[in-house]
DNA sequence: CTTCCACGATGAGCAGGCGCATGGGGGCCA
DNA sequence: TGGCCCCCATGCGCCTGCTCATCGTGGAAG
């Protein structure tokens, strides 16, 4: 389950990426609005919390252009209280919901699994079946037949990163970027340690390596 | 899919090109307006990365006879920062999306990727098949008959392009410019020692040699 | 028809890089 | 404070990419 979020306040940002990244959510974060839209454009997103007060691009026209743009995706929006802008007006251009700051983060939360849950993409319901393997995205749960493989929260996102793409060719910088957080500057080599230990647990044949090109997870024919 | 890259910047379009190759692309670049101009209207390319500082020609006048034209390949305009040319201007006309320099190189990949998925043609699912050959670009893979063929990432390459051209002659300096890079001095015989392994994965019939001329993939009737 | 030459094909070999495994340190949570 | 998870560093082995040398072959000229 992937969310973006597209607020500029870089420490509400962070607690917010931590907090829904511990519930199991591969987050991304960015703090333009502009730059969120492009993201968010791209489709690959089940939820997007978009503040309102951006710069680049306010939150209010973010949220329109992808509407225009035929987009569909859940937004959560988030609004200052301090009455410059209007929440109706937040709703009127698009969003699903709206929160107002300050809120506690259990609401927030709260918010964000009841949408996903409205939209029918069940926060507990999503379950991909790949040969021996089953992976609840919801529950945050691994099958490989009958046992349960437990597994860390990072070793879980990169493996639920190549299974939304399975059968794809997955290039380590977009592992990262899935991940971790785009943003990241660090040695590609941690996605050789998570794939090394995900294989050692599920077994070596599942993932694939593409020489100089990334990762793929087989997809049974 | 192939991309074109005008950009004058020598070093800059090098490693665009390169990153860009290794995602499976098929990249061309040329340094000039002018030129950027001609080769994009030839109609051949997926998308145009196109710089605004340009000799010849700059990048809002060339974006705007390829739309007077009536072209509408995606065009992904990059703009320095420097604030004398203005990110609305390029919007206006007739660029998809615009990238602000300096930009890491994975906000690059994702836009040109999510250009493409945009445009409906699909970045991950171009399979291609021919004859007894299936050639899959988004799972980096080759079957030929019911086997899977491994290739080298340089042997995909050189196939991938023999592929877009099938039935047409490519020569091998084409070839050169398109999986290596724009400026390679080197031994043009690597081209051959490829089409050499290429023949023996994939059997001698596929690619055959035009004396003087180049290589042409022989495609089915 | 023969001969010669230039272009192409192919195999061997070398160097560098990519991917993998492993161990250790640091931080967060119980 | 202890344990687990995450990240980083290092070393190693194999594969890949490339060069070079040799052999094959097509085509034109005599």
């Amino acid at each position: 389950m992937r969310l973006l979020i597209v607020e500029d306040e870089k420490r509400l940002a962070l607690s917010l990426a931590r907090g829904l990244t511990a519930e199991g959510f591969a987050v991304d974060v960015v703090h333009d609005g502009l730059e969120g839209l492009h993201r968010a454009a791209e489709g690959a997103y089940d939820l997007v919390v978009l503040d309102i007060m951006l710069p680049g691009m306010n939150g209010y026209r973010v949220c329109a252009a992808l509407r225009a743009a035929g987009h569909d995706v859940p937004i959560l929006m988030l609004t200052a209280k301090d009455g410059e802008y209007d929440e109706a007006e937040g709703l009127d251009t698009g969003a699903d919901d709206y929160l107002t700051k300050p809120f506690s983060y259990v609401v927030l939360v709260a918010r964000v699994k009841a949408l996903l849950r409205r939209r029918g993409t069940g926060v507990g319901s999503s379950v991909r079946t790949l040969g021996p393997l089953r992976v609840d995205t919801g529950a945050r749960r691994v099958l490989h037949g009958e046992t349960e493989v437990p597994l860390t929260t990072k070793e879980f996102a990169v493996l639920e990163q190549l299974v939304v793409r399975a059968g794809e060719v997955v290039s380590k910088a977009e592992i990262l970027e899935h991940v971790w957080d785009f943003a990241y500057e660090g040695d590609p080599n941690i996605v050789e340690v998570y794939v090394s230990t995900l294989r050692k647990k599920l077994g070596a044949e599942l993932i694939r390596t593409v020489r100089g090109a990334g990762y793929r997870l087989e997809a049974p024919r």
